[in-house]
DNA sequence: TATGAATGAGCATTCATTCAT
DNA sequence: AATGAATGAATGCTCATTCAT
């Protein structure tokens, strides 16, 4: 019946992505996230020593398992379409899942501390790597032209997913249908083919 | 020979711009804008009905201009080589003047109106317009291939520009060399010709 | 085999009197103590109904005893020098023992009722008046000369005491020497004699 | 007409020694004293970074010509009664003054920094030189029996006075009359002649 | 009886904004 | 027009106390 430790926590960390999705980390108040929670104010100082405390933890637990992911899609055996159609699927839901909340970590790194961002920069740089390597296999396994410049083409592919998802979720809001990956990933083709 | 009002709001919208860029909207005091600007605090008030005001103006100014000379590069008589040499060119000047200001602007959306975001979000669509002209230039003047699907050409193009060129500057540091559009540019025309 | 109610409260409060004598009474934490004791933070509360009756509780343990055992040097058969030596033994033990704490109790009046304010003036009165009686038996026995006031005396005599060995401690530390009493001793005879 | 900042200043101390003499420090609230000196709560902190600086501020501002008046009193050319006269005297006036809140000086040192206390301490040292110099002077002209112990001399002298005046201004009240120094210098008299 | 997770009243402090000069 | 002293609303955080187990 008792509610554990770590499941406490894992509540507030939820309520807290909801409150500071919804008003940014300078107008969500402690009190908003405690009473979304269904808890005591004080409560939440039994889990994390701070407001920033608390939006830093938020920050690790959206960005968990992202990368861990992205690397599943990528050593696959899928060719590389498929790889990208996978991809596509993946910001789809990612992006939904952490449209407010990304934009809210880009941002506030003046609240993140040099460890943190560090450690952000870090998994962005995975993230880099993971699509360079995607780009590798494809080199070997020929379905992507040998001479390409892999850094560019890493970005290229990152800012237009980013970009067009971005875009999209933006219109349709977080409740619209999925979408569709063709033509993205018949774009990226051409340029990397 | 006092200078203008006009000048003066020029100089303090300069100076709340390094102060935005460097503190961010909830650290940044209008005492620091006013001693940056060499002015008494109450004087910020004689030109801006509030902070938040100052800072919805200090964003129109950021982006007052972008698309202006966005355009004299689409419509110029340049090839589409050129234009995205120009492009790059012009995205770098531009990003490292307002890096920090843009990531700024785009996070802290809480503080805009509905009516300032409705406006940045139709310059942003105005860009993208821009940008699906330059390919409709192209495919008239048969540099661009004609089967391209425009819209999504046209995201890829900002997306990526934003990608490499924000982290080119995260990198290299605002006084980094000029950026070396060719690779770049090349990965993009291999995806749209 | 467990411990009775009673020695479980006194060890409550011997626990308290360190983390009250070097934290204060606004600093120390009721955890603290219950850790101190190596008790359940909830279990304080099952013996003491706040922290200011623990407090209160505790200043009547500390002074519990100390005119009980003036009286006997008083009452005692020794002549008015070594009674005064015995005194200024009994001072030093004292101190050394409840020096922080004696600090708080003077100062932190404003924790106490009006109740426990006026048991302690009484104690003082007690205090004042054996040293009174002291005095009066050295008339009697002629060791004191009968001319003196004894009023101003007694005050002096316990004004000496506070001074010199508060002084001595401070400076010592509690770890220090036994102080010698010869000095002190000779001048308070000088003034009574 | 306009107060100057010193004069605000002043005005704040003068207020914050009756809230803090009368409430301690931790009750005592910023917003108390602002009230108190009839201003905003936000004006304190124009003058005082915090509310431990203010109390810090206090009490130096409290201590601040003590030890100076006391050396006029020692330097003077009055024999060695009349200084202990005029002593009385100045103590009297002083402990009226500074009752509540000298206790709480005593007692709050946690509060103050380590260059604060030490300030404290070496204060209390120059008075106890001062009380010293009084002797030496009173040997030299043969006012004071030259065989006395200056140290114990002293430290009985400034207890006595605490212990004497502290219980009359206690037992009167701030508002009773003048002590009579007679019977107290007599006695202190008889002890170092 | 013992526990410690949960609670929320209470307060120091900040800083945008006002307004008398 | 320019100033900066004064203001007070707003909020993060602490810790004594409660109470379900």
């Amino acid at each position: 019946m008792a509610i554990t430790k770590e499941e406490r926590k894992r509540q507030i960390l939820e309520m807290s992505i909801k409150v500071f999705a919804k008003q940014g980390f300078h107008k969500a108040k402690i009190e908003d996230i405690a009473i979304e929670a269904n808890i005591g104010k004080g409560t939440v100082y039994q889990y994390f020593t701070s407001k920033k405390e608390l939006f830093k933890e938020m920050v690790a637990y959206c960005m968990m398992g992202y990368n861990s992911q992205l690397e599943a899609i990528i050593v696959s055996q899928l060719g590389i379409k498929d790889k990208l159609v996978a991809l596509v699927d993946f910001y789809d839901v990612y992006i939904r899942e952490h449209f407010d909340i990304a934009q809210m970590i880009l941002s506030q790194t003046e609240l993140l501390s040099k460890e943190m961002k560090d450690w952000i920069m870090r998994e962005k740089v995975k993230t880099h790597l993971l699509i360079e390597k995607m780009i590798d296999i494809g080199i070997e396994k020929k379905e992507v032209r040998p001479d390409i410049e892999r850094e560019v083409a890493a970005l290229a592919i990152i800012g237009t997913l980013n970009q067009y998802l971005g875009k999209k979720v933006l219109i349709q809001g977080h409740k619209g249908p999925k979408i569709d990956s063709a033509p993205l990933v018949s774009f990226l083709l051409k340029a990397i083919q």
